[in-house]
DNA sequence: AATACAAATGATAGGGCAATCATTTGCCAA
DNA sequence: TTGGCAAATGATTGCCCTATCATTTGTATT
């Protein structure tokens, strides 16, 4: 027996074919008798409506394509998990593309994604080659950016301020009585580097007039490079008393460095993480961390890229962030 | 200036439409000399295939739909940089689902990515609703199931005994010298029962008659269950002297409990962890764990998956696993 | 040179739906 | 009642591509 299509209900509904697409579609459109019957036929024949010829006769598509750097940083699954459950409310499905830090990478999904037409992209970061820009720029759809607060969107940003949050850090652990404080980053992002231009101008306007003390690299950050990082930090700057992580991977393997030295934390280290994971907040002792919204800026980002008002709201929207003091940086 | 279609490139090649096709499609099947003719055609005009419209005319597509139940847990962060490697190589696109461990759910994810019909199917475990196992059946499209070794595969089945590696584990810690061995387990999908079965007949096995001592629950897996499972545990069984935890979650959950505890590990519990996520092999001390290959899985899913000669290979591929010993259950 | 056959290319006919415009029906005001 | 208008429904056409079968061209064989 083959499928049945949009005919074969109309006949059983004794309607015309397009009526059928209507009721469907639109039932507001049509009489409560008419969508009553249609739903009768639709369940008696088992139809369902075939997504390939609506995409090519309406050349539109109900789903939305997101674009991540990575799977396996944990930051992003609770940015997925809001952008599904925002989808799903909105009855939209979502396309996930994995670009792996890579802007040619993201620039073959985008084209291989972008057709048929999504009806809205959401993508990290404004770290686009020109190729993927122009691109977005021409694809008649919406584009949302999350995470950074971009300077130039291409239509929308929801996301936070990095930099911010660094110094928010930064004022909390001086304030807490450390002086020489580091800092540790890898995969170096513009992210990454809004935290350590936060570290930086913190420190500089803290009046310490300290000498900066950094460890950072491009390799994927993850817990072990967290202690090769403090390694080498400690060998230039033995002194350190402290340290800001771009990361709570990273902070996590501070942590475990440290206690592989035998250095007390908080005590002879403090260390403050960046998101907040989850994780650092169970570690021994229990790690300091700027938590940043991440289920909120997946919801928020659908309801943007969906938005029929999307040219009359502000181009950008900063979520915020709130840092959770914990042992790790309470000496 | 829209769009180009087939006939644009036709005209601008001065070939018939169908040509064009088979050009870009099957490039063997054309001359060489038209073949060139047609690519630069297509360079001129930058046409880009429809889509919508092959799939329409065709009733293919060259995506593969892959359904995991959590994008939180990083089991399956490997598993699907395993999958989209191979999906690359094989100039596939995939369509990621997250069920969310919900029946109900990758029900509704079946019924909405099967149409239009997928070059294959790659879910996790055999968990399916009997609806979804009927959808699956009747869907003229390959089916993979993955991670556990599955009893009633559907077509085909890529993973590793869940049940062997928890024995082995409970082997490795009693020839440790680990007399009191619990179990500690969550999210009980039939993996972790899998384990937690393992972890029962080893024991009785081993002739120890012991009691069985374990800590399970439903709940979903994380560092911070960790800790409140190994406190009920000892609460019921205080003679505990190492646990055997279902994931590397949990058991780094169980390393931090311990060190708020004041106990030594692996001196006074030894801990050892299920899929070895790098993250424990980092921890203080480092924790053994049952190594699984999950990146394997996942290209090797896909690989079958997309098989012609999927009908004559073995329907069930067991990859195996590595015990990898630690400091955590060395005493 | 004639035949046979394979390789290369073409013509036709949908695939199932939605945009657009056209028609019918129902209802109200005058 | 009739004209007018909105609401509801219908007919036609096109979206772009590929399956299928048909034809042409090229090559080898006798």
């Amino acid at each position: 027996m083959k499928k049945a299509t949009l005919v074969d209900v109309a006949k059983e509904a004794d309607v015309s074919a397009i009526t059928v697409s209507r009721a469907l579609r639109t039932p507001d459109m049509v009489s409560t008798a008419l969508r009553q019957r249609v739903e009768r036929a639709v369940a008696k024949t088992g139809y369902v409506p075939n997504k390939a010829a609506s995409m090519l006769a309406s050349s539109k598509t109900n789903s939305i394509v997101v674009l991540v750097p990575s799977l396996s940083n944990n930051v992003f699954d609770e940015v997925l998990r809001g952008i599904e459950e925002a989808a799903r409310s909105a009855n939209v499905t979502i396309q996930i593309g994995n670009t792996m830090y890579d802007p040619l990478r993201e620039q073959q999904l985008l084209t291989s994604l972008l057709n048929p037409l999504p009806a809205g992209v959401i993508l990290t970061g404004g770290e686009q080659n020109e190729a993927s820009k122009r691109i977005l720029q021409q694809a008649q759809t919406p584009v949302v950016q999350i995470m950074d607060l971009v300077k130039d969107p291409i239509h929308k940003v929801v996301g936070f301020s990095n930099y911010d949050g660094a110094v928010s850090a930064l004022h909390h652990m001086l304030d807490a009585g450390y002086k020489r404080i580091g800092f540790i980053g890898a995969q170096m992002d513009p992210r990454a580097q809004d935290r350590l231009r936060g570290y930086r101008n913190a420190l500089y306007d803290s009046g310490l007039q300290e000498p900066e003390r950094t460890s950072v690299t491009n390799e994927k950050a993850d817990v072990k490079l967290g202690g090769t990082l403090l390694t080498s930090l400690l060998t230039q700057h033995p002194d350190c008393d402290a340290v800001l992580c771009s990361n709570d991977d990273l902070a996590l393997g501070v942590l475990f460095e440290c206690q592989r030295r035998g250095l007390n934390v908080p005590r002879d280290v403090g260390i403050c993480g960046f998101n907040d994971l989850g994780i650092v907040s169970e570690a021994v002792p229990r790690v300091t961390s700027v938590c940043t919204p991440r289920f909120e800026i997946g919801q928020c980002a659908v309801e943007t890229v969906l938005d029929p008002h999307i040219n009359t709201r502000a181009p950008v929207l900063d979520l915020g962030f709130k840092l959770h003091v914990r042992e790790s940086t309470q000496p």
